[in-house]
DNA sequence: ACTATTTTGGTACTAAAGTATGAGTGCTAA
DNA sequence: TTAGCACTCATACTTTAGTACCAAAATAGT
């Protein structure tokens, strides 16, 4: 959220130099109004590309390898054993209430480590979870 | 191809359109120079950004793809274009509303799509339809 | 030009998912 | 033995997801 603030301020100021530029222009002679015009707009669309291939960058997403699970990670992760098996339930896109069944216990129990899950991943979501799961390799792809 | 080549040259004549405005406008003494200047800057900039973007498409399959898609499985399972955009940014861990947004569409219709790939893919849950579409190598990993 | 498909969007629900908070149990290391 | 941690479960919400049904556009293909 910060990085997007930064970039809109970079933008903005981008844009009102420019727009300075412009101005200052507008009173040398040799310069007519279209050739103002057509290069100010230049800038701008350049400016507009650039804002775009920013926006496209947060859609890459990391490829992995089927390897082994990083244990190490785990660790780090500070993710408990129980943690580990409702991860790995999730990921083969299994409900709360399905998880819950498999290993005997209530939904409540499946949300609250689902929860824990989410703050230790730092994630919002399950399907988001698993993604960064597997990319972090601490679950079977 | 035609549709892109299409819309290029609509751009390109928005641009020429805005462009002889532009010049006209700045006969019109009740407009100073700043607003048109502000005004055909910010058209620039938008003009940009949807150019960005529509780049955007073409570049992310060279960066994301060293793992390859299985195109005869989505030709078989029925995936449309639209369907398989969905379906890589819910695989990310977008929600249904942020979806939305990216791909400029409300969420209602976002709800149609993700429906859509439910029944073609025969699941009941996006987690489940992730594992599943990372199973049959129709999205990046 | 005319279909078939795709894409888009809406309303109105129901069902899951997720958050916040509290709390009891049991195990273990200091 | 007690402080800390993992595990369990509950209540009470709020927010997303998902279903069902419908319908108007935009496109593609013939």
């Amino acid at each position: 959220m910060l990085k997007t603030i930064f970039r809109f301020g970079l933008i903005i100021a981008a844009l009102l130099i420019l727009f300075e530029l412009s101005k200052a222009s507008l009173f040398i002679p040799e310069l007519s109004s279209d050739v103002i015009i057509a290069l100010s707009g230049a800038v701008f669309v350049g400016l507009g590309i650039y804002v775009g291939l920013k926006l496209r960058k947060e859609r890459i997403v990391e490829v992995t390898a089927p390897v082994a699970i990083d244990h190490e990670q785990v660790k780090t992760l500070g993710l408990s054993e129980r943690e580990m098996e409702v991860l790995q339930l999730i990921a083969e896109g299994f409900s709360n209430k399905e998880v819950a069944e498999k290993l005997f216990l209530s939904e409540s129990t499946i949300k609250t480590h689902v929860s824990n899950l989410f703050v230790k991943l730092d994630v919002k979501r399950r399907a988001q979870a698993v993604t960064k799961a597997k990319a972090l390799r601490i679950i079977h792809a």
